[in-house]
DNA sequence: GAATTAATTTGATTTAAATCAATTGTTATT
DNA sequence: AATAACAATTGATTTAAATCAAATTAATTC
């Protein structure tokens, strides 16, 4: 692939406006291009395995991203759901500590570990930017510390509902119908409960007249404000 | 305070070792002293609450800190117990997104977050090594929604005890017996289960000669091979 | 489009941990 | 040292959610 090819890559990439490279004016993101390449994986392929060595950082421009961690016995708690724009992998630790898994289709930039690491040095406008979004990321694992450990299932489930329709409502998507592409049971790994739970929690929803399930993957949102009070803080 | 005072602080200062800071040579250290200042808090003292806006970011020191999140209905969860050379507050998030107490008697560095802020454009190597830390951060508090996502209320408490034990190890104090300078209530809010759960569990280690309760804050930790086999990964 | 497989929901029962309650142990205070 | 105040443990009971089990619904495959 020339180099005028792969300026083009980040000169017409759609997920700039929110990535960490937005950071970057357009002479800098030429030089940028080469520091990554392009990947795509399909539904259900493993980025990469937790322990695995972590040599390469990726960049979501299309599609979507589960991270989970394995127990030795087969649990599983997933960490996150990754949406385009989000940057994933260990920065600096030397293993990855968490899968990742893409769910459908996934287009992402790989950067390897090292040549970013250098262009940081070059470029501390994009290591604040990083850091700024690593940062972000931090607060966000921190309040959903505060879900798993003290709040119970109905509210767990209003949560991850409220968050999901934030979610869709800050990249200008419409937030109400919601839909939710995964499965009940990466719900319920999400939130720390069973698959049964979840659907329970979801009828009893559903039977206040708080939500509609209009397929079990999408779900109307009837009454936001009732919604709401189901969560503290 | 003259200068040279100043100065004085960051090169005499017990913690650079292991604190962000340490990715500086002498001479940016200099420069470097201006930009914080000393605060000591209280125990018990609130350095800052969840919801205030963040002007203010933290290096510990000495003594200990606790951040920990607030439901309305007064549910709390403890993030974390934060030790010497640790960092804490939100980067370039407008709010703190939980509230953070002196445990005991405690001296910090507070950083002005927009100067800061603005240090970082001229010390590359710095936003990267916070940002090194930061993503260790994130790693830990990933490894966390493990813990109170799926672990049972014996695994957390062994998973509690091993950690104390090896940071102990990691900043080289004696690891065995530990000591909890925390209360049963503490380690109740930070494993998201209740004190009489802590205490039951902890009986049930010592019935099965796994540890040894000295007084109620200081275990000894008898067969850590045994106590390492209750935890998965 | 029938058959097979997978995903989701609903029901019955069990269980781990919470709650409620009382006691014991520890640390301050006068 | 006695008292008070607080912290931790132990016991009895309840409960939210897990587990076990079956039925329904949705998605694939032939």
């Amino acid at each position: 692939m020339s180099s005028a090819q792969l300026v083009n890559r980040c000169s017409i990439c759609k997920v700039r406006t929110y990535s960490f490279c937005r950071c970057l004016d357009e002479d800098k993101l030429k030089d940028f291009s080469n520091v990554s390449f392009e990947k795509s994986f399909l539904n259900k392929q493993n980025i990469f395995l937790q322990n695995d060595q972590s040599d390469y950082l990726y960049n979501i421009t299309e599609g979507n991203v589960k991270i989970y961690q394995l127990l030795d016995d087969g649990r599983i708690q997933i960490i996150g759901f990754l949406y385009p724009g989000d940057f994933f992998g260990s920065y600096r630790n030397n293993k990855y500590n968490y899968c990742a898994e893409a769910i459908g289709d996934l287009k992402t930039c790989v950067f390897n570990q090292k040549i970013l690491d250098k262009y940081l040095d070059e470029n501390p406008i994009l290591a604040k930017e990083l850091l700024n979004k690593t940062s972000f990321e931090l607060t966000l694992a921190q309040d959903r510390l505060t879900v798993l450990g003290k709040l119970n299932a109905a509210e767990r489930l209003v949560k991850f509902l409220l968050n999901i329709s934030e979610q869709r409502n800050r990249i200008g998507w419409k937030n109400n119908p919601i839909s939710l592409p995964m499965t009940r049971q990466d719900v319920a790994d999400y939130l720390g409960i069973t698959i049964e739970t979840v659907s329970r929690e979801l009828t009893n929803l559903k039977t206040s007249n708080i939500i509609k399930i209009i397929t079990s993957k999408q779900i109307y949102l009837s009454n936001i404000e009732e919604l709401k009070s189901y969560t503290c803080h």
